[in-house]
DNA sequence: TCAGGAATGCTCGATTCTGCGCGGTTCCGG
DNA sequence: CCGGAACCGCGCAGAATCGAGCATTCCTGA
């Protein structure tokens, strides 16, 4: 078999043909990916699924062996840490035109001179791109990928918020978070969340990360949550507060029409784009 | 002669399709357009995208990483904040081995279950990944690159100061970054600066810097500087604390005797490396 | 019209990545 | 306890990629 070494076997992973991925930098990603998936990997399965020989495997894994990011073990690796619930990972390279609209859509909330607040997760990142193309904001976040990508940018401000860093979610919480946030007086927040359901509010999988949203959203004068279709009705672990506390929710088109109208028969706004 | 003034070749290069060439400004946005659509890219697609040679795309490629907008690596780049570490820094150039071995020195200060801080600066950002090595480890840091970098170890506790972002630096300042601090005790402290002096003590360029620094050290039981060798005897424009306030200096061993005498002399441990 | 600087393409030696084979090590069933 | 099979690390060689220097082309302003 060394001479198909095209990764495109029908039914593998969801390639986008356009371009292709640069080979060794783009397999870390996906070894760590499939990692916290499943807890263990094996040689000959990431051979196979990367397309590249199992000497290069080994390789890679000996590299994310030496930097801690897993444990090796016979006949493939084990994930280091304990803690992983949602790989929220970087995976959101997909930057998918869905996120992107409702992440336009949002920066039209967003009057000139404003206080922004951002939590985590991959459409707020969306927003937070969105963001760079206005000047004169102030932009709050809890989020370090958001952080992250917007310190490079000198047209808007910045602010923080400390606290202990989740690697699954790459936010900020708990008390130091929380006291920071009572300093601040925040214009518009754009919350994610894990699931929207009329009677069971916003949810989120962590509870210290549901906290300090709920601090940030009690910091906020209009709030605006962004879903996309998957979130709508359904309802995780921890909750974040109740419908009622949102002013407006910006999800898909294709949103379920039936959640959608049990959201505004309970007086939410609901925006779909 | 005159009358022909047509530069450009009709259809004769050897470029496979009629693609008319991407001019530069035009080329840094489809760039990194591309990037956010894959997460990676390869230098061969681009070139081919884009209609301009390899060579062209690698200078666009460098000229992007220096701008922090994405990170270089082998074949192609990566969207920033993705990189592991490996594709070794050539920005730093050689002066990453003295860095990396002040770094190692600097790991030998930290205790089992200790509270380590790191202020900003390439020093403290090379102590950071060399902390990576250790566990149970709690990491307090005000700089954003160290935090970003740290935050998908899942084998040390990682605390962020609130405040806000210098663009410049990297570090979180202010008012909520100290009252931040002043929750937090601190066993071990590594502090970057640009200048260390018998009489001006730790100086550096921000005077905002310059303070939530100073509230740092005040947390810690430990204070060490970690300093290349041009920062001996320097004296930059905002105070941090006097000499005696340090426990320890870290340099490189070619550092001027005379300055490291002097240091000496006013009570200080100097170590070289 | 002309000159100079910026941008681009090309060549070349050096570096990095990858696959393969070899010998030693570890695992597993009997 | 033992033998086969799978797995591992290492070194080598080919291929891909890289950075730098130089020639050519394009652009701008005097």
């Amino acid at each position: 078999m060394t001479a198909d070494r095209r990764p495109g076997n029908p039914g593998d992973g969801p390639r986008p043909h356009s371009i292709r991925p640069v080979r060794k930098a783009d397999r870390f990603g996906r070894i760590l990916e499939l990692l916290s998936q499943g807890g263990s990997v094996a040689v000959g399965d990431l051979s196979a699924e990367l397309g590249v020989s199992e000497a290069t495997i080994r390789r890679d894994l000996r590299a994310l062996d030496e930097q801690r990011l897993l444990e090796r073990a016979y006949g493939g690796a084990v994930s280091q840490g304990t803690a992983y619930e949602l790989p929220v990972r970087y995976r959101a390279g997909h930057a998918r035109a869905e996120k992107k609209r409702i992440a336009r859509a949002a920066l039209e909330r967003v009057g000139d001179g404003e206080v922004v607040a951002l939590t985590g997760g991959t459409t707020t990142t969306e927003v937070g791109r969105q963001l760079v193309h206005r000047s004169g904001l102030s932009v709050v976040t809890n989020a370090l990928n958001i952080a992250a990508e917007l310190a490079v940018r000198p047209n808007l401000k910045l602010i923080v918020t400390g606290g202990v860093a989740r690697s699954a979610s790459y936010e900020l919480v708990g008390p130091l978070a929380e006291s920071t946030l009572h300093g601040i007086n925040i214009d518009v927040a754009f919350v994610g969340v894990d699931g929207i359901d009329r009677d069971a509010g916003l949810t989120t999988q962590n509870e210290t990360e549901a906290a300090t949203n709920r601090v940030l959203i009690e910091r906020s004068r209009r709030v605006i949550v962004v879903a996309d279709a998957s979130k709508l009705g359904r309802v995780v672990f921890a909750s974040i507060c109740p419908v009622s506390a949102v002013t407006e929710l910006l999800t898909e088109a294709d949103a379920d029409p039936a959640q959608v109208e049990k959201l505004r028969a309970a007086g939410l706004t609901v925006t779909t784009v």
